[in-house]
RNA sequence: CGGGGCGUAGCGCAGCCUGGUAGCGCACUUCCUUGGGGUGGAAGUGGUCGGAGGUUCAAAUCCUCUCGCCCCGACCA
């Protein structure tokens, strides 16, 4: 590719919407160009490297046995009504109507459309097991897009979706998808991590997220210090910690706490550590009823534990104010677990506690030394809580956890009969009785992985794209085209024969000066150059660099000693 | 959803407080110059100041409404 016939318009100053390195390096590149929030133009450079993930993506779903099909964007209501979905999915979901008044949606996935078609076209056991996959535009009104191509509103994605006789065979395809996607994030470069994941509204029970590692990732994962246990911190199991729960030495005693109405303040008020606080929060339960979710004074609530608690209604709310006040007589500063008017459930390291200080359920008082059993009945453990850094392994591995973060390039999840049992989707078996078939999803965010690629690879000159992935392989910088007749010819030759052997070449023939020209192949991030001068005509020589080199090397001139330094 | 900020040339910004003929840098056009890390110079092109209404002799500037965009937060009693 000539440059001179390609448009790529680059700009040095940075733009003022961005904040995160790879958006602000996807635009100054000329790679994307905002059109609205979350909406994102892919301009030719930059759609290169969409198309190159996109290819990768595709080839290993291939070798992995899915089959590619394309499924409609806009969506009818009507079956997302059938999934049961259409009122549970929130704004995020964006809803449009036809000239005839009839309800769709712009998909936010797929999981509806791929159960309708495969109940249309699947009778028998015999077509089971099958994957059908899709790589898709996709709309989700994200309350807050942001970080450019992270969190984009529209965005290009790979779903997956596979139909199995029973769980076994489910499992099967799950690890077949791992090991899939680990050969996608290999190939792109990545320094990844797998972990464990809640599953989300999309249901279902088994679930892993691809995470790619990097500073300015939007989640936090949980890691151990010792094995492979890793987990997103909202899936991060906190079980009981086996210690036993120390025998009261305190009698219960109310103490006046005027003000004082957080766990911090109490604390201090009464000089006593927030570990030895129990805190009471209140949650919607169902029908109108209220419940209390004890914890310990330090730690902080999981909502989706507690969303997941029979007693619980999801997706999790806090309970109004006025509700509470009325319930309880008391201000929300004043909760406790004593003389509670609702049913409480407490985390288990609420109950590892003993003469602990709790609000009393009284205006402006606290209780202190209070126990579980003897003052107040022993609320049922569960597993409520944030995990925190420190925390041991919930793997038992005895490693400690430690947080960093992670931006969510693909997830794998087994969804079970959810969508299957909704929609009606049976087949046959051997003995002709109908069973419904087990699912399994398996997402990539693909256009998110160019941003979260640059983010992992980048330095303050530019983008860095491993070869797999970048625009071009290669660029020809000719110095001093107008006054060199042989250089550009060189030049031009170099390019057609890297072309013709099958490397993406460009060939920049603008006829700028070298530091717009370096600095624009630098932005780029091309993974290696080739300089083509009169200076080192003179010893009948090219200059090789790599992006990541620091200094650039001398080379035989022609095309062998490239195609070599290429390793091609 | 709550809070804050910003909309002035393609991009980045100043001007607004204190109303009076709209400016700077980059980019772009032409010419000269320069030629290994964004040369130097000369001359140019380009703006209904987000939109609507109001105050005023006069509004980018003050007031009201509205739209768009960005940032922070979103429950821990």
């Amino acid at each position: 590719m000539r440059l001179s016939c390609f448009p790529l318009s680059t700009t040095r100053e940075t733009p003022a919407d961005a904040d995160v390195v790879s958006h602000q390096l996807l635009q100054r590149a000329g790679f994307i160009r905002k059109l609205g929030a979350g909406l994102y133009t892919w301009m030719p450079m930059g759609l290169r490297v969409l198309r190159r993930i996109e290819n990768i993506v595709r080839q290993e779903m291939d070798r992995a046995g899915a089959a590619e099909l394309l499924m409609p964007s806009i969506q009818p209501a009507e079956l997302w009504q059938q999934s049961g979905r259409w009122n549970a999915m929130g704004a995020e979901m964006l809803r449009i109507k036809d000239r005839h008044q009839n309800d769709y949606c712009y998909g936010p996935t797929h999981e509806e459309v791929i159960v309708h078609h495969a109940r249309q076209d699947v009778r028998s056991y015999r077509q089971l097991p099958f994957n059908w996959y899709q790589i898709q535009t996709k709309f989700r009104d994200e309350r807050r897009p942001r970080f450019g191509l992270m969190r984009a509103r529209e965005f290009l994605m790979k779903d997956a979706y596979s139909f199995h006789l029973d769980a076994a065979d489910l499992d099967r395809e799950y690890l077949n998808m791992r090991e899939a996607y680990a050969r996608v994030f290999e190939r792109l470069g990545a320094d990844y991590r797998v972990v464990q994941a809640d599953s989300g509204n999309i249901g279902g029970a088994k679930s892993e997220e691809f995470h790619i590692l990097a500073g300015s990732g939007e989640d936090l994962l949980a890691v151990s210090s010792v094995g492979d246990y890793a987990a997103n911190i909202e899936a991060a199991a906190c079980p009981p910690s086996g210690r036993a729960r120390p025998a009261p030495s305190l009698a219960m005693e109310q103490v006046s706490t005027p003000g004082q109405k957080t766990c911090e303040q109490v604390s201090k008020f009464l000089d006593v550590a927030l570990a030895a606080k129990v805190k009471l929060l209140v949650a919607k339960g169902h029908e109108g009823a209220l419940v209390g979710i004890a914890l310990r004074g330090d730690h902080e609530l999981n909502e989706v534990k507690a969303a997941r608690h029979p007693l619980v209604a999801s997706p999790f709310e806090l309970a109004r104010i006025e509700d509470v006040q009325a319930a309880f007589g008391c201000e929300v500063g004043y909760l406790g677990p004593v003389n509670c008017p609702i049913p409480v459930i407490a985390d288990h390291a609420a109950l590892e506690i003993a003469d602990f200080v709790c609000g009393a359920n009284v205006n402006d008082h606290h209780l202190k030394g209070v126990n579980w059993g003897r003052d107040c009945s022993l609320a049922e453990g569960t597993d409520l809580r944030r995990i925190v850094e420190g925390d041991a392994a919930p793997d038992g591995s005895g490693g400690l956890i430690s947080f960093c973060r992670g931006i969510e390039g693909g997830h794998i999840f087994q969804l079970g009969r959810k969508y299957t049992q909704a929609m009606a989707f049976t087949v046959l078996d051997e003995q002709g009785q109908a069973i419904t078939p087990e699912m399994g999803c398996y997402g990539i965010g693909v256009s998110r992985l160019a941003a979260a690629v640059i983010e992992q690879r980048h330095d303050d000159k530019g983008m860095r794209w491993p070869d797999a992935i970048a625009p071009f392989r290669v660029v020809v910088c000719p110095i001093g085209t107008d006054k060199s007749e042989r250089v550009l010819k060189l030049a031009g030759q170099l390019h057609d024969e890297l072309c013709a052997a099958g490397i993406e070449t460009l060939l920049d023939d603008r006829g700028l000066r070298p530091g717009p020209m370096f600095a624009d192949a630098d932005l780029i991030g091309i993974p290696h150059r080739i300089v083509i001068g009169e200076k080192s005509l003179a010893n009948d020589q090219y200059e090789y660099k790599r992006r990541d080199a620091d200094k650039p090397e001398m080379i035989a001139a022609g095309l062998d000693a490239v195609l070599e330094k290429l390793g091609a």
